[in-house]
DNA sequence: CACCAGGCAAGTA
DNA sequence: TACTTGCATGGT
């Protein structure tokens, strides 16, 4: 009963703390929302600077468009990408995302953004390629729906800090944070994004926990892992 | 050298 | 519903 009335601001104590240490994150790198699209795919499970290559492979060859990559055959689109991993995977998910904008929404990105959150994200759960966090991730960085992007990084941090359970699906970490967060696309975007900085810096292989920055705060005062 | 990164779908029990 | 496996490059 005391508990839970004052995880909001538990959490948005944590988002200070990580804002005050890493400063504006400044998410999504891309420039267009298209560009956003295809690097929520090109990422799944692999680094960023890989995504970067692939990309700009793309760029360079002026393909890194609706049409430019609806009309590159399924080889040579996978060989562009080659540098982000899975090539051949994502080939295949990148022509059925970009084939689902042009069917159902004309190519126009904005006149996916006048439909409802709920109607959108049911949408793109049924491309192939797209699940949840790939989904969300298009919703708030790409389409700027306000919705809690949950990712690995994201159950580690808060599972360690006794927060959410590891073992609770996605849905579950994501409707904790919006249960408790104010429902707004700023705070959503600043705060997934600090927690995929503080990640990276801290929770990998060798943890350098002693300067994380939401060391000591919450239940757990414990470092993470 | 092994391990892992801003997941997902398909197959199995 | 809840595991398991394949997909693959590039950095540490």
């Amino acid at each position: 009963m005391k508990g839970k009335e004052e995880t909001p601001r538990l959490l948005l104590r944590m988002y200070e703390r990580m804002y005050r240490y890493f400063g504006p994150r400044h998410w999504w790198p891309a420039e267009s929302p298209f560009e956003v699209i295809v690097g929520a795919v090109l990422t799944q499970n692999t680094a960023w600077g890989n995504v970067e290559r692939a990309i700009r492979n793309l760029k360079e060859r002026r393909l890194l468009s609706l049409d430019g990559i609806l009309s590159t055959p399924l080889d040579r689109l996978a060989e562009l990408i080659r540098p982000s991993g899975y090539y051949n995977l994502k080939a295949k998910r990148l022509k059925a995302v970009v084939r689902f904008i042009a069917e159902h929404y004309q190519g126009n990105l904005d006149r996916m953004r006048e439909e409802s959150l709920e109607k959108l994200r049911e949408k793109w759960l049924t491309v192939y390629g797209v699940g949840p966090e790939t989904a969300d991730s298009i919703l708030l960085y790409a389409l700027n729906k306000p919705i809690f992007v949950v990712d690995a990084y994201t159950k580690r941090i808060f599972s360690r800090h006794g927060l959410v359970d590891l073992n609770d699906s996605y849905e579950d970490v994501q409707a904790f944070f919006m249960r408790h967060l104010p429902c707004e696309v700023q705070l959503f975007n600043e705060y997934h994004a600090l927690v995929v900085e503080t990640g990276k810096t801290f929770c990998r292989k060798k943890p350098k926990c002693e300067d994380c920055p939401l060391n000591g705060i919450g239940k757990s005062g414990k470092t993470l892992t």
